[in-house]
DNA sequence: GTCTATAGGCTGATAGAC
DNA sequence: GTCTATCAGCCTATAGAC
């Protein structure tokens, strides 16, 4: 229905039409994918799913790695949401909002498995993309982003970042958030391929890493109990 | 050639015969996985690489797992070996050869990431095939068990494992463990599907990782400078 | 034992009728 | 626009000739 007032020429109206039936496909491939995984989408199964015939699929996407970016992209979307809401809801200082992140993180990944597999598991173009992409406005690009800001955060409100290389100096914010991110993503990725091999469940894992990392960290004004483990 | 003195009968011979065309058709297999990954190893080509048809691998494999399975086990295999000289040339502490172990880990990934990508992150049979079989000889086992054995030497030079849930209570040598693997699993991992994306070099984000697990243990003789970080 | 030939299935993608 | 029909290729696995 159009908006009142707005003049819908034909021309728009099949512009609607197409982008209605573009999403409809995309409905349909990430029903599909969440359910059995991206190898099991094929254009068959998808055009059954939609009610079309294979070919007519091809008339709104080039082909199925353009769906699958497409489906992939909203998956970053949603990791995105997650982590963000984590964030809002959790208490101002950084280190509380560091730890929601990171729990966040592995929830949406042990809850979304198929989806977390699409996004960081399957074919690195996907992943590759997104960091080639530098346009703000991609979900990847910002929950990536919002990493990186929480150690910057955690440098702002006086916590040192622990020491690397040779000679030593202290990690970067982006050094230490992809330290964290690595991490978690091995509990998630082990956990997501194989459920039962790390015999000790995520909720184990993550705390020990998490608060490894941050046991790491020293805090600069309060030195009364400096916790230096070296030099 | 018969060994000198043994009694080589028609039937051994048969047999020697076939043992050497399967380690012949393994042999292939490894070469094209490695070069190519395990996605590419098909029946066809893996044929066309030995020199028989297609139809002769059945005589000697039951079927394209079967390979998977053996390749994969000789993946362990190297891993293993990797991992115990690594140990073997460390220093005695087990501080130390914990730090050679994860360096070792974390190397063997990146220079066989084919391999490491067959053996921990394709078809999740291989790897739960590993945990379920409980057989002391097999390679699989055996790394695993050399981490949980320098946990517990850790605990036995006098280490105390960090704290994990609620109430507080000191992780054990397989939780722990099993945190280092994790991670280095991510770094791998992350670095094996997409090599540029995190975009700090594996060279620097393991040693934090590494480090901060480290130093989140506690040395109890020496508690002169307690470094407890939290409660 | 090893081969050729082939069954029977799947895939992504396209040509051309309507 | 959407369809049917099909191409060209891949796959695992097997039957039966030599």
């Amino acid at each position: 229905m159009p908006v009142k007032g707005e003049i819908t020429k034909p021309q728009q109206r099949r512009e609607q039409a197409r982008e209605a039936i573009r999403q409809e496909i995309l409905a349909a491939s990430r029903l599909i994918i969440t359910r059995e995984g991206f190898g099991a989408l094929t254009m068959r199964k998808l055009a059954q799913h939609v009610g079309y015939s294979p070919a007519a699929i091809y008339l709104h996407f080039r082909n199925r790695d353009e769906i699958a970016q497409d489906v992939s992209r909203s998956g970053y979307a949603e990791l995105l949401a997650a982590l963000s809401s984590a964030v809002d809801a959790s208490p101002g200082d950084a280190v509380s909002r560091l730890r929601a992140l990171c729990a966040a993180y592995v929830r949406f990944g042990l809850e979304n498995p198929q989806t977390y597999s699409l996004i960081f598991m399957e074919d690195p173009a996907y992943l590759a993309a997104v960091l080639a992409q530098q346009a703000a406005d991609d979900p990847g690009a910002r929950a990536y982003a919002l990493l990186i800001d929480s150690a910057e955060a955690l440098i702002a409100a006086g916590h040192k970042l622990p020491k690397v290389g040779k000679p030593p100096r202290a990690a970067t914010a982006v050094e230490f958030a992809e330290t964290i991110w690595a991490s978690l993503h091995g509990i998630v990725s082990l956990k997501v391929i194989c459920p039962a091999f790390p015999t000790s469940s995520a909720e184990v894992l993550m705390p020990i890493m998490v608060e490894s990392l941050l046991g790491s960290t020293t805090t600069a004004p309060a030195a009364e109990n400096g916790s230096q483990r070296k030099r």
